[in-house]
DNA sequence: TTGTAAGCGTTATCAA
DNA sequence: TTGATAACGCTTACAA
């Protein structure tokens, strides 16, 4: 591999001017410069980053440790990493945790989650990355399973965390399913239904507020036999859907917490022999790409998947540039996205 | 931070042993070695890896291009990639070069594509990784698009190359093609459509091939009005199977050569009035998530999309050992999976 | 078994 | 405007 020792014995320099005419650190002649610049081309040099980084002790990449990348909020998200990055030169170190292949949903093996973290976490360290962005796969508090004492800057998306000292990156799960409530209350129903994801979830929680105000907002009582709590699986909003259909009076519009329930919803809807959104609407969460594809279209809440990405490497650049950060804690909106499965009572 | 030469001092050894027992190089005293250990421990100590890659001119990790991460192929081959390399303590350096966000399919644009790609290696080989994997969006050739003179080790995933000493790695389209068709016979269909993808993409003639044999291989003359050229697009599959449906002597049976023209296809028949699969057939490739969401459910060819990443990287690493390698080009097998668009005739 | 010291390819200080 | 050289943190002869 040719190195900066033989750009300059062919042009007749010292290293110190090849690396200024590669750095730009000025005070170099003209002639000079073209000649090494003419060098540098013939020979096909390409300056060893490894060196560089040992010496100036940055490496320009920043780790972005992944829970899973197969789930389907990750590529957005990295995607929108790297947007800013590629304009910034910045590298990208991957790692991919792997954790939903390795235990599923099961948040419950804290150690051995804290273990892979730990390791995670470390490698970066070794890396000397800049800095690093953590993309959970879930939103979920992962406060008691990331390492203590990271001595490098760190902006954490799609989770939270309770130390308010932390950068965080999310959606605000409140105002989407304000927003999606209030889509069907502008659709004229008054009987709304929620299939809600599992009980001790930060999105089930926070969504479930975000319908009950919205539902207040417009005088409309919260009837709690109309309240479900599902497993954002499939199958939970297919039984759930049955069991409101079973309903003395039935609701005319049900909020699914996310797609996946709102899959189950319509197909329990039409097993009923009823249409989808004529007879019922169905509103989703997520905007998963499956939810284009399914008979009605599902409407849901589309999450900006891609700008937490993006904002998410906004902040740690700050934070490695050492800059004030006003806002340590980011909430993006939701947009809704319409689709076939809501209609106008 | 702390490095190599404090831990030498607090114990009251040289580096040269702390490196030792660091990296198991043997010969060092039992109650040394726990005296390094304990204060590595108790200072927190984390190897710099940039300065040892630069002494022992390796660093360990691998850099992975991929075309769009975004698209649905990619994050399962990068899971399959990572498989392999966290089982070998070997990192990942992605290059997300967002060509589908960027132009789009229109890969035309050679020369804007090239100076994408020559920039994404040269940041590589800067960066000084072991090896390189090149993954692409659309199965076919980039020869004409990749920089010459790569000074490291390639595989190339999801892509073809026309120089016969590259290494590739992709799965068996013709193959997976005859399955198909297959599969579509030994269910009693004998008037098959097929719904192709653009006509000069390696895939469709690979496919079409795959679906010609069958048909010969099972006596059934191939019918020049059953071949349909799409263009990958779900409205392709729609009017195309529109005009199938027109036909004086209709197919039982549509081969559609991905899962978008088979969703277009399933909504064709649908608006007719036709109900598959009791009316008509559909088989779709890719199993793309949403191929399950459908109504009915598409049966389709699944792509080792994990196992291709998996191959991938075990090649590459066995190319960064210089160890010899039987297969240049390895295909992998795609699934038949069944699902609810396909049914006995 | 342990220590000394050169060197990996850069950058940057200081002197010329 | 240019050059000589120490230093970044590690590994690894080689010597002790």
């Amino acid at each position: 591999m040719t190195k900066i020792k033989d750009i300059a014995k062919q042009a007749g320099v010292s290293t110190a001017t090849v690396s200024h005419v590669l750095n730009n650190t000025g005070r170099v002649g003209e002639s000079t410069r073209q000649k090494v610049l003419e060098v540098i081309n013939e020979l096909n040099y390409k300056p060893n980053k490894i060196a560089k980084s040992l010496k100036i002790k940055k490496t320009s990449t920043v780790g972005v440790i992944a829970e899973d990348v197969t789930v389907f909020n990750t590529p957005d998200i990295i995607d929108g990493i790297n947007e800013i990055a590629e304009n910034s030169g910045l590298g990208i170190l991957l790692s991919n945790l792997r954790i939903y292949k390795k235990m599923g949903i099961d948040f419950s093996q804290k150690e051995h989650m804290k273990e892979l973290l730990s390791i995670a976490f470390d490698e970066m360290v070794k890396n000397q990355v800049d800095g690093i962005i953590y993309i959970g796969t879930y939103t979920r508090d992962v406060t008691d399973v990331i390492p203590a004492n990271i001595p490098l800057p760190v902006v954490y998306t799609y989770c939270y965390t309770s130390n308010e000292l932390d950068y965080t990156v999310n959606y605000d799960d409140e105002f989407a399913a304000y927003e999606a409530t209030r889509h069907l209350i502008d659709s004229g129903h008054k009987e709304i239904a929620l299939i809600s994801g599992i009980i001790d979830s930060i999105p089930s929680h926070e969504r479930f507020n975000g319908y009950r105000r919205a539902l207040m907002d417009y005088g409309i009582p919260l009837n709690p036999s109309f309240v479900k709590t599902g497993d954002w699986e499939v199958d939970s909003g297919f039984i759930l859907t049955e069991e409101l259909l079973n309903l003395a009076k039935k609701p005319t519009a049900i909020l699914a917490l996310n797609d996946l329930m709102a899959f189950g919803s319509i197909n329990a809807a039409k097993n009923r022999g009823l249409h989808v959104p004529d007879d019922i609407s169905i509103i989703g969460f997520d905007n998963r790409e499956f939810s284009a594809f399914t008979t009605p279209g599902i409407t849901t809440m589309s999450i900006p998947l891609h700008q937490m990405g993006e904002k998410s490497m906004d902040m740690l650049k700050l934070l490695i540039a050492n800059r004030n950060i006003d806002k340590k804690k980011i909430k993006l909106h939701c947009d809704l996205l319409k689709r076939e499965s809501v209609s106008k009572k």
